[in-house]
DNA sequence: TGGACTTATCGACATTTTCCGATATATTTA
DNA sequence: TAAATATATCGGAAAATGTCGATAAGTCCA
């Protein structure tokens, strides 16, 4: 039995969905809110902004590029928005990346 | 002991690195080509040009961008170079893509 | 309701990426 | 050596990405 092996060959149209999704996660700031979220619990846009010292419209548009991808979710507290990580396997993704950066 | 954690938090510098190699990696047919030296052992340029549907020069550059992260690795054999997979965490990063995608 | 605060979206611009054709380089063979 | 074959590199056009300022939208509080 298990004839069907667990892991196939994908085609195009699936390779450009990965694809889409791993550009969502290769560029140094987004790697940084993701090292971030890891370590914490759930962290405001502005909060985000500040420690990437990036402004808040372009660290909103991270955010939603990986929410987009189902890496990230957000929660609303009042006027104030937490994002935390919402794909487990971001964790082993970025302990093998530290692993070999670090 | 082993107080050093085996992974830490990347500062800006490595992280901007790791992207690197990650873009190097979200891209369809760069995906395609690492999914199909994973499934054999080894393509000449031409082969895998013709397997991808691009043409020669663009997948020379596609194959120079993975050279260069250490993705891959080339040996010449008389007028024909050979691309193969040298980065063995690529098989389980595919894996892992294929899983998910597929 | 009006003001203050937090986040999201939009338009514009600069940079980067992708891809191709043209061409250079390397190797074999006649 | 000259031609043929395989790959690499270069220049440029088109598309995608990253960033910001301006501003819209949502929420709380006085």
């Amino acid at each position: 039995m298990n004839k069907k092996r667990s892991t196939k060959n994908l085609d195009i149209e699936a390779l450009t969905l990965a694809a889409e999704c791993l550009k969502a996660l290769a560029h140094p700031h987004r790697l940084q809110i993701v090292q971030l979220l890891l370590s914490g619990e759930h962290y405001s846009v502005n909060e985000i902004a500040e420690f990437c010292e990036l402004t808040q419209p372009t660290t909103s548009d991270h955010l939603r590029l990986m929410h987009r991808c189902g890496f990230l979710q957000s929660q609303r507290e009042g006027r104030t928005v937490y994002y935390e990580i919402a794909e487990p396997h971001l964790e082993d993704i970025m302990s093998c990346i530290q692993s070999r950066f670090g």
